[in-house]
RNA sequence: GCGCGCGUAGCUCAGUUGGAUAGAGCGUCGCCCUCCGGAGGCGAAGGUCGCAGGUUCGAAUCCUGCCGCGCGCACCA
């Protein structure tokens, strides 16, 4: 148990001798100004109903009633309209620092999943070409949200659906077979709706160099064939640079060939919410909120398909039945059209799937800003800015990070001046020299940073106020993960490590470590490893390197 | 027109799920400093939290209606 939950379960004791609710779970914060002391509770306020007394009445017989010394308190006082201020005996608040020191890699990670299933379902692009800017928030999105579930103890699978069929494919199948007859000397276009990118080149090329038999690009199923493992390819390369790595593939067309669209299909008529209209079979989503019904099969008159969100509610199915008590889709924000379809489709088919599943991450558009114009093209790609364009630039840290330092609500600038520059602008930078800052002061002592554990030093010293501040930042990283991981918002993590490296490098200008009092120097080096320890972990949780210097 | 998201300091954004005098970085203006690691430290100015109502002890946060911006509104994916 933790400081925090240890004054929060007291709290609780406390608030039960009073009458309380059992169940009372008192809500600690932070209190806005540190003056007014480490934790505050507002559970004096919260208590006044159920107990009928006034809060500052409440406040007053809590603090009574509590045993602070156990918790670490050396005061308790009663503020505002009944807010109760706690102070931490600086020495005792350091010992959490021990924590860390003692096993770094499982520093934050807690069991609130209980090893639950989830499934993390991102960038799912279409081979049809780079992944584009987009993309790239996905994968780093999607990422670090399965890290941060399975920091908080669930078992995380990372899953990319290949969109292997429809009219996308068959569009880039064409686009190549324009190119491959180019090659040839023939006069073709591009169909509508078909890709132009410089790349839809190099694989015609490829394509005739490796078909001598094809150079009219006749064949158009093995034209298709080649271009999607040719971009799949790519794809992986891609991902492999940004560091990312998929634990499962789901192929949209295995859905058709093991016959779950179909059973899928007869499942949702079965259920009665579905209906025929003009020779198409729609579902009824109106009544869930959607503003029209939605086609599922398409009239014979226009082909007779499934819709793609058909395909869509099977292979959600599958997660369900996989066992993912939680599914979470990262997309762009374009596709929130899908949430109420997709959503609507489990619900109908009456299996106990959760209304809310699967969650979906939607996160807004990136805009791309070199020596402040924005940049909307690459070479390769033509009508966008690839991810490539973007690791290649300014390196794998800063792309990363940058597309996870705002909430994915919020609309993205990338400046990649700022993204590339080596300053303390820069906040990759800038948290990464903290950490190498913290490396530092263990290099030039000539001290094996492994070997402080803490044991027998005085953590009391540490009472300078960019002490304190610096420790309980560090000391709230476990509860911010549960926090991050459970609304699924990474940029908490973000900001976390900017304003934790903050804390470090205004301590470490206002204070030496080596060079002073033993006892002193002694203590310093706890907080300077545990720092150190500490934004290293926030950072391995985004996908960040670490340098000890820089 | 309908749906979703956003609107917080000059700029870029946080805001612990309804709490105290709304914060940080950059920029601006003063004053210091040159220290283990490249410049940093201290302080100041700067706000009707888009606007107007409502809910309650208490609202940037929840509800309603407007305004502005973005995205989406196919028998496309």
């Amino acid at each position: 148990m933790n400081q925090a939950e240890a004054l929060r379960a007291e709290i609780a004791r406390a608030a039960r001798t009073l009458g309380a609710p059992h169940d009372v779970v008192p809500h600690l914060e932070r209190p806005r100004d540190p003056s007014f002391g480490d934790w505050a509770t507002n559970v004096a306020m919260t208590l006044t109903k159920p107990l009928a007394r006034k809060p500052r009445d409440v406040a007053e017989a809590l603090i009574a009633a509590m045993d602070l010394p156990s918790v670490g308190a050396t005061a308790a006082e009663i503020a505002g309209p009944g807010f109760i201020n706690f102070r931490l005996d600086p020495g005792f608040q350091a010992r959490g620092l021990l924590q860390i020191l003692a096993a770094p890699e499982q520093w934050g990670r807690s069991d609130v999943g209980q090893g639950a299933n989830a499934c993390v379902e991102f960038v799912s692009a279409n081979p049809t070409g780079p992944l584009h800017v987009g993309h790239g928030r996905q994968a780093a999105l999607g990422d670090a949200i399965s890290a941060l579930l399975e920091a908080t103890g669930w078992k995380v699978s990372r899953e990319f659906y290949y969109n292997d069929g429809g009219v996308q494919i068959a569009n880039l199948a064409l686009s190549v077979q324009a190119r491959v007859r180019e090659l040839s000397g023939a006069d073709a276009a591009i169909p509508e709706g078909g890709y132009h990118g410089e790349y839809i080149r190099e694989i015609a090329s490829n394509y005739v160099a490796q078909h001598p038999e094809d150079r009219e690009g006749n064949d158009l199923n093995a034209l298709r064939v080649f271009a999607v493992a040719a971009l799949r390819h790519e794809q992986d390369l891609d991902l492999q640079a940004f560091g990312v790595k998929f634990d499962t593939y789901y192929l949209e067309s295995s859905l058709y060939t093991d016959g779950r669209v179909d059973s899928t299909v007869k499942a949702l008529q079965a259920s009665g919410h579905t209906f025929e209209e003009e020779g198409a079979l729609f579902l009824r989503t109106t009544t869930v909120g959607d503003d029209k019904d939605r086609v599922m099969k398409k009239s014979a008159a226009k082909g007779g398909d499934y819709t793609y969100f058909v395909p869509d509610v099977a292979y959600h199915v599958t997660k369900w039945e996989r066992g993912y008590t939680r599914a979470i889709n990262v997309q762009g924000a374009d596709h929130h059209s899908t949430t109420t379809r997709v959503r609507a489709g489990l619900q109908a088919l009456e299996i106990g799937i959760p209304k809310g599943y699967p969650e979906y991450v939607l996160h807004q558009m990136v805009t791309v800003v070199r020596g402040g114009e924005e940049v909307k093209i690459s070479k390769r790609a033509g009508s966008y800015v690839t991810v490539r364009d973007l690791i290649d630039d300014v390196g794998r840290d800063a792309v990363r990070y940058f597309f996870l330092m705002r909430k994915g609500d919020s609309q993205l600038v990338f400046d990649v001046d700022l993204a590339r520059s080596q300053s303390e602008e820069n906040p990759v930078y800038y948290i990464q020299m903290a950490h190498a800052r913290m490396c530092g002061i263990f290099r030039v002592g000539e001290i094996d940073a492994a070997s402080i554990t803490g044991a027998n030093v005085d953590l009391g010293v540490l009472a300078e106020p960019a002490e304190v501040e610096l420790v309980k930042a560090l000391l709230d990283y476990p509860a911010l993960l549960v926090g991050a991981a459970d609304a699924a918002e990474p940029h908490r993590v973000a900001a976390w490590l900017l304003e934790t490296a903050r804390l470090g490098h205004l301590w470490y200008h206002k204070h030496h470590v080596l060079g002073e009092p033993e006892a002193i120097t002694q203590a310093r080096l706890v907080l300077a490893r545990a720092t150190q320890l500490g934004l290293a972990a926030g950072l391995r949780l985004l996908g960040l390197t670490a340098p000890e210097r820089m």
